[in-house]
Order: structure tokens, then sequence, then C-alpha cells
DNA sequence: CATGAATGAGTCTTCATTCAT
DNA sequence: CATGAATGAAGACTCATTCAT
């Protein structure tokens, strides 16, 4: 690795530490050069301004999200029927959501609270981002309408909104306001219940 | 005296306004002054700071929601049993939710949207507006524990803030992001719905 | 007195606490209005500004001095011969001069402490002030040579300045920085200490 | 680092003059760096705000009067008798003394007139410098005692109040009332007379 | 690549003063 | 005379960004 690279990725970490501590308007661009270790100007050779240094972990947290959850999708892309595997797809993107969330907590909180509320001017990549995975939801309810385990009449648009606000809201509440620092065999567990719950939300059967 | 309250109250929807469309750090106080119509100096007669405005507004919209969906709870007090009793009260509960949150969509979008991310000099009052309709969840559930309608074995934590989560995102949804505008007749249909999700959810029967 | 009398006179009493706390531009107009008991825009009736009701204070206290200091002076216009009547006499003004600042601190603060760094457009009042006193002080030097109790050979200007700069200096010391409160017999026995030092450096035979 | 120290110490040396003239509440921030000929901005790197400013000339003047005054001391140590001795140290104290107050008027103007009637949170800087002072004159009063050229019963309070009032007093009519400017021949002749009327004030001989 | 001194537009906030009631 | 709501000019301070070294 260059350098460079190594600074800039280094000053990346940094960013979201303090973002993720103060948010967007209250981190200053030396609260992070200083824990940097570099000098003011050093972070402009690698980021246009500070909504470019934000932006830049945005835009990474969705190829992390891709990476970390959606891309294994091919896996169970396959027509095979049965209730019980219907179940193990959903028991699995739970899991990968609950890791994902788990592992970076800096980043879940960008993510689930200081993204949120922020300038408009980010909310392309925030909607982009929930785009993103509302899609695979419903691609995944679509899924099971079609193999029977879903019923027709569920509120596509309803039922996904709820899916994700659960799932975000336990994540949130988990990794966010409780900051529990979770094993896998707790959240082993705590899947289960997720499992549980969203198969009756969506009266899979 | 009642010159001063009236424009106390003016200002605070003006306030309302900008800090909906711009978030809290980007809203100017002169933002808010100049729509109220008023000199600078003005509004620091009624309000300490800029912090002193927004908590203020916050501390209202927690007394709004107790007052709009926490107070009826007594109505439904009584231990007459029955499942479509128990169906009953969650769909009231949706039903002044829903209601709440789409008459004034910017408080909504403030409660839901730029009170998140806000500094945390802030989360206290969020925390405490959300640990009030936490706590009327958890209590909504164990009622129905109670009477045989939800299951003994669910997790209190887990499906609270399911719910929750659901509920917000569902609304998050409609008023904030689509800013839909809803007639007394759609939202029922749209709380028919959330009732069926809510109740799966919950397995109430 | 009429109304009016009274309420002008409160507010400068008020204005007088206030000042001699926190000098001339800590204080707000609006800190007397309060202690006043009144309303912002009375003190207006009575008062052009905030600069008239300090001035209206320091030009009190031009008058004040002389009232307690520098009137009685004629008791000693008589050119009656004999040490003992020149020291008697010096005793007689400083003992004034000590019961002048020590009846009153507040006023004693602003003249010695709170007048002296303010604005230079307070400066010819002060000055004006200054210089009644030193021009007292200098003829009781000058009648002193006259009568052949002080040496002809003294540097008027200096020795006056010392004697100004040690009274003041003393009263500064035990009123101001102490804020002793002292029974007249004390203070007879301070004033007995002054004379000597005083008449020592201006060689008092 | 050479360059900000000679931008810090350009900006203290304006300070120092838009203080003397205008005192510590009417100069502005904006007066001080557009005399220096920078931006606004630049003098928060080397300031933490006004007040920091302002404490920092006073805390400097501390250390120049000691350098200029006090450290010579010990040159009259020695415990060689003789009345001429003690005089000749008099006359010593009060010759530096002049010479730090004619050097840099703008200094005197603070010291004597601006640093008294300012806000009380400089005032334990203020009463510092007088502390120091006033300890030098009195630790000299009770040297001379000692060697007996001073009688025992004075007063000590008393006559070092007296002495410094009436040496800062004369000063104070020199430099800042009449902005006298002085040759070391004037000051010479100043400073013996200064020597009389202080040797008489404490009775020398 | 790195530095850090300098910049200055931008904001909040204060407070003496006015004036309609 | 008294009130107190409203005014708005004025000033301190911040901080993202630049650029000469």
């Amino acid at each position: 690795m260059k350098k460079g690279e190594k600074t800039r990725g280094k000053l990346l970490k940094c960013a979201e530490k303090v973002f993720s501590q103060k948010g967007y308007y209250e981190t200053q661009v030396s609260d992070i050069v200083k824990m940097g270790g570099v000098a003011k100007g050093t972070i402009y050779q690698y980021f246009k301004n500070k909504r470019d240094i934000f932006s830049t972990l945005l835009e990474q947290y969705i190829r992390d999200w891709e990476n970390a959850v959606a891309l294994d999708m091919k896996d169970y892309m396959g027509d095979r029927p049965g209730i019980e595997y219907a179940i193990d797809f959903l028991r699995h993107r739970l899991q990968k959501t609950a890791f994902f969330f788990s592992e970076n907590q800096d980043r879940t909180n960008i993510i689930l609270r200081i993204g949120i509320g922020v300038n408009e001017e980010f909310e392309p990549i925030m909607r982009k981002f929930e785009g993103k995975i509302l899609r695979v939801i419903m691609h995944d309810i679509v899924l099971g309408q079609k193999q029977g385990h879903i019923p027709q009449n569920i509120n596509l648009e309803m039922a996904s909104n709820a899916v994700i606000g659960a799932i975000f809201r336990i994540n949130y509440y988990l990794f966010v306001i409780n900051k529990r620092t979770i094993s896998k065999i707790d959240i082993n567990s705590l899947v289960e219940e997720g499992v549980r719950l969203m198969s009756n939300t969506l009266q899979m059967k």
C-alpha cells in the first residue's frame, strides 16, 4: 500500500469515529486531522471538502453492506421449495444484517442515526442505500409469495417497510442505544427471535 | 401579555417550519425571524438561544403525542375479554398515531428525521419521547398477554422494538418520504393493513 | 417629594449600587431597572441614556465632596499662626475625607476605581473632581508655606500629587479593597497616623 | 514557528496601543487586527478571546516590572550601614520605577488607569501586581527599620500604602495625564524630589 | 506529499433605546 | 407617568478552506 493510500485510509477511519461520536455538523475537520496526527492541509489532499469525507464514508457503507448482506443472495436463488428453506433464507438475511451492524458500531451509528437527519445533500445517498435494502426485502417477499410461503394479499409496500423498520429499529436498539457487544452465540438467539417475529409478520407458513 | 404570547407562538410555528425544511444546523435564527416578520432581537425575548427554540418544540411534541395518543388508553382499560376487543384496541392506537403523524408533517419530519441525528444534547428529550412510546407499547403487549391474546413466550424487548420500528418506519415512509396527504378514508385502509401486520407480528389470536 | 422625584432618586441609588459592583460597562440598564422594581422604559423618563445616569452620579459626587470636605475650609481661613493650628487643620481635612469615603462605599468604589478607567467621555468630570481636590491641597500647602510651617523649597506639583496619591490610596485600601467598616474611634486613630505621615511628607514644623 | 511568534508579538503590541487609547471595553478586536494588518481570524490563533489578549498583557507587565525594578534588589542586600546608603537604595527604586513608567506610556496607561476600573475578572492579576509592589515596599521599610534609618513605631500598612499611592500618583500625573516625555536629566531631578518627599514621609535619618 | 499560518464570510447573541398602549 | 414588547446596529467568535513554504 502506498503511503498516500495509508494516510487516506487512516483519515477515513478517524472521520468515521468522530462523525459517529459528534454527528456531521458538530465534528470539525480539525478533530479528524488531530486524531489522525496529520496537519490541517493534509486532509485536503485526499478529499475535496468536509462533505466529500462524509459522502465517501456513506458510499463505502453501501458497498460494505452489499458485500456483507446482499451478495450471497445467489446461494438461495434456486427455486427449491419448502417452508424450512424459506425460513432458512430469512434467517441468513437477519444474521448477515446483525453481523454487519454489530461488527462496526461507528458505522452503524452513522447509518442508523447520523445519516438520517443530516443535510438533504446527503439524502440521495441515504435514499440509494435504503432503496437497495428495501428492494432486496421486496424481492424476498415476492419470491416467498411465488413459492407459496407468503400470502398473496399482503400489501407489499407496507409489509416491506414494516420489516425494514423492525429490523433497523432492533439493530439500532441493540448496537446504538445499548452499545451492546455481542458474541456470536448471543447473536444467534437474537436472530432466532427476529426470524420468529418477521415470519409472523409476513404470515410465512 | 396577550401580544407576547402570540408572537412567541408565531415564532415557534415558523421555527417548526424552518427546522423541518433545513434541519437544526442549517437553519439560521435569521431565517426564523424573517419568516416571522419580526426583528432579530425579538426571538431572544422568548427563547434563550437557538437550542432553546428547538428543545421547546421537542418538549411540546411529547405533550402533543400524549394528548393525541396516550391519554385515551383508559377507555380500553376495562377487562372485557375478546380478541375483537384487543384488535380494536390496537386499531385505535395505530389510527391515533397515523392521525398524529399526518396532521402536522413538519412536526413528523422533526420527530422521525431531524430529531434523530441531531446533537446529543437533545438526546435526553428524544429518549424521553421514545421511552414513553415504548412503554405504552410494552404495556399494551403485557395487557394482551394477560388476556391471553398474545403468547407468553414472546420476547418483550424485541417485539416492542419491532412494533415501534415498523410503525415509525411506515409513518416515515408515508408522511416524510412521500409527503402523502391522506384522507380519512385512505388512512383507515392503511391502518387496517397495519393492524393485520402488527397482529401477525404479535401472533394475536 | 413628588412621586417622580422619588422614583428618580431610587433609580439613582440602584444605579450607584450596580455600577459599583459591576463597573460601567458590565452593568446593564436592565439591572438597574430590575433592582428599582420599575419597567425598562421608566428610567428613560428621568435620564437621557446610560451615560447620563453615570455622569449624573459623578456630578453629584463632586457636590457631595464639596459639602463634606471643602466647604468648612472657611473655618480655618483666618491667618491665625501656630504649628498646632496647622496640624489641626490637616487633621480635619483627613478626617472629613475619611468620613466621606467610609460613609458610602459604593460611591467610594466608583470614585476611586470605576471612574478611573472608564471611557474618556467621563474624563472631564473626573478631571474636574481631581482638579478641585488638587487645588484644595495646593492651596493648603501654599497657606502652610506662607505661615512658615512648610518649607518654601518644596516642589508644589510633586508634593500635592504625593499627598493626594497617598490619601486616595489609603482610603482605597481601607474601604475598597478591604471593605472595612470602621467606627468613629477607629477612624480617628487611622487619621492620626495619616496626619503624622502627611506632616512628615510636607516637613511641617 | 518563527513567523507565528512574530505575528503574535505584533498583535500584542497593537492590542497594547488600542487598549491604552480606548480602554478594554471600547476597543474592538477588529481595531486590533486592523492595526496589525491581519484578518479577523488570525488573532484567534494566538489568543482564546479578547479577555485573553488583555490578561496576557497584564501578566507580561508583571514580568516586565519584576525585571525592571525588583531584580536588582540583591545589589543592596549587603548590610553595609549608613543613611546615605539607604537613601541611595530608595533613589534607585524610584529611578527604576520612573524609567519603567516613562519608557512605555501605553503600558503605563494600562497599568495605572485602564487596569483599575476594569471587570473584576482581571482583578486577581491586578491584585497580584499590586501585591508584588506592596511587598517590595514593605520589605524595604522593614529593612530600613532594622538598620535604624526608619522609626520602629511607623504603621507599616499605612506607610507602605502612602508610599505606593504617592509614587503611582506622581507617575500617573507625569506620564498619563500630562503624557510628558522626559529626558534622563529631567527624570533625575524629579527622582531627587521624590526621594526627598518619600524619605520625609518615612522619617528616614 | 505534508505543513500550519492566514483568511474572512458567516452566525449567534447582546443590549441600549424607542414607542404604542 | 409607567409599561414592556419590539427593534436592529454592533461585535465576538468559528471554522472550512487555501496556499506559500
